[in-house]
DNA sequence: CCATCTTTGTGCACGCGTTCACAAAGACAT
DNA sequence: ATGTCTTTGTGAACGCGTGCACAAAGATGG
């Protein structure tokens, strides 16, 4: 996962688990498209396709949210839109700020997808003086001397950190002394939080290496037999001598 | 989680669970960080509060590697950099295609993350002609007719999709076609893959939608008793009429 | 060489998430 | 009204991941 929240102990939501949750909005998205082709109805296992998962999951995940469903037809597409849409809260409007315009900055602020489900870029904001008064998609950039007021005046609940990593820290500091209780981490950095906010993270970074381990895997599987694979622990765990495959490390331990 | 990989059922390879493998790279950077300060060794209590982790459970992800601490003492820092580097498949080269140079994949084009880990941002490719030749982040960009050519004369294995939704699936398929076995996917869509191929999936939408439900949920608690919370699925499961919470929905079912 | 102290590595138990498989429920035709 | 057929909703079993708690291991000092 390239997420995963810290804090509040995967304690499942008024009984909703934390996984369900996680899936809605696939589902949301996969009814929508049906929605748009004025699709009326739709069963467990077509929206399972849709959605890329096991039907008997989606119809548990439906089950915490109730029964919305009828036996030998399936599920109203449009019901199904509005009460999914209703649990997860984007029926109101929920202002966001971006921190850090560098180009991933820029490039949350250009995506689409925000404004498409309730989420309404309130404010784009940057520590370069020279940043400020420029518009990026249409907003002007704000100096990060005034992020306080602005999150109070518009209410801000949900913050998006796209600063360097060094900056990080500091700018959610800000943000939860100024009310900000969600916080999205694009900066490759753990953050640290008091209890009751809440931090999801994206790391690029990390979702490459995962690949890479992966991607290794199959390598080393397909060209088998050859070395035997990676030596195990055992076997090395007392010599600390050559790399134990050929390939020199490039520090070893003393 | 942002995230999740498609096929090749969670079966823990070569004995190192997936929950493991993807907080690997956590650990690394902490680590890496702790090298850079000439840090000698570090305790699994140390680490696992720099990764954000609980330390018994850093402690058996490492068990997972081998045996690589000294008792009483900890763990060698710059040893453990290359075991988890190599376990990672950091120690060699991966050439990555970024396809899609719209914000999000100049964004990533420019990300210093990448080619800091072995990854090497092999070619930027685009479907817009306008483009073609357009040096971005100090790389031409190549138009998608070359696409196949490309991946073969760099022996790409890992792409990047940053495309629109639409053209997504069209340009997984090709890249998949062309030899690459690891996708990150970062427009909105569910990609479908032959097995073999892994999938990774960054949805900035997604992780808003889940901080929404966590934000509602927090608001709702707050502003507790004056409506009782959301109605019990069995309390309306049987009378499709006005909206629950006094907020009518946008469609109701016939 | 022995005692003490620190820290690892892991056995065990528990809870969450997934999947199977089926009974219950309703639509629809006759 | 009754039977058939489709599809939901869920009880139950299973497996993975997490965290506790402790024994084993080794460093360090006397």
């Amino acid at each position: 996962m390239a997420t995963g929240r810290t804090h509040r102990p995967a304690t499942r939501s008024r009984g909703i688990p934390e996984a369900t949750v996680a899936r809605l909005p696939l589902y949301l998205r996969a009814l929508t498209a049906l929605s748009e082709r004025s699709v009326p109805t739709v069963s467990s296992e077509e929206l399972a396709a849709a959605a890329g998962v096991n039907s008997a999951k989606l119809r548990k995940d439906f089950s915490y949210l109730g029964s919305y469903g009828t036996r030998g037809v399936g599920y109203d597409v449009e019901y199904l839109v509005y009460q999914i849409s209703r649990e997860l809260g984007l029926t109101q409007d929920w202002p966001v700020v971006i921190v850090g315009i560098g180009n991933l900055g820029a490039a949350l602020a250009n995506y689409g997808g925000f404004a498409s489900r309730g989420f309404r870029v309130a404010a784009l904001i940057d520590a370069d003086p020279a940043m400020a008064g420029k518009p990026v998609a249409g907003i002007p950039v704000q100096h990060s001397d005034d992020l306080e007021k602005i999150i109070q005046d518009n209410g801000v609940s949900i913050g998006v950190i796209a600063t360097p990593a060094g900056a990080a820290q500091a700018v959610c500091d800000r943000l939860v002394a100024a009310g900000v209780t969600s916080i999205l981490n694009f900066a490759p950095t753990v953050l640290s939080v008091p209890d009751g906010v809440d931090v999801r993270k994206v790391d690029l970074s990390i979702e490459l290496q995962i690949l890479a381990f992966h991607e290794q895997r199959k390598a080393g599987e397909e060209a088998a037999s050859s070395d035997g694979g990676v030596p195990t622990a055992a076997a090395r765990s007392d010599s600390a001598d050559q790399g134990p495959d050929g390939d020199m490390p490039a520090v070893m331990p003393a």
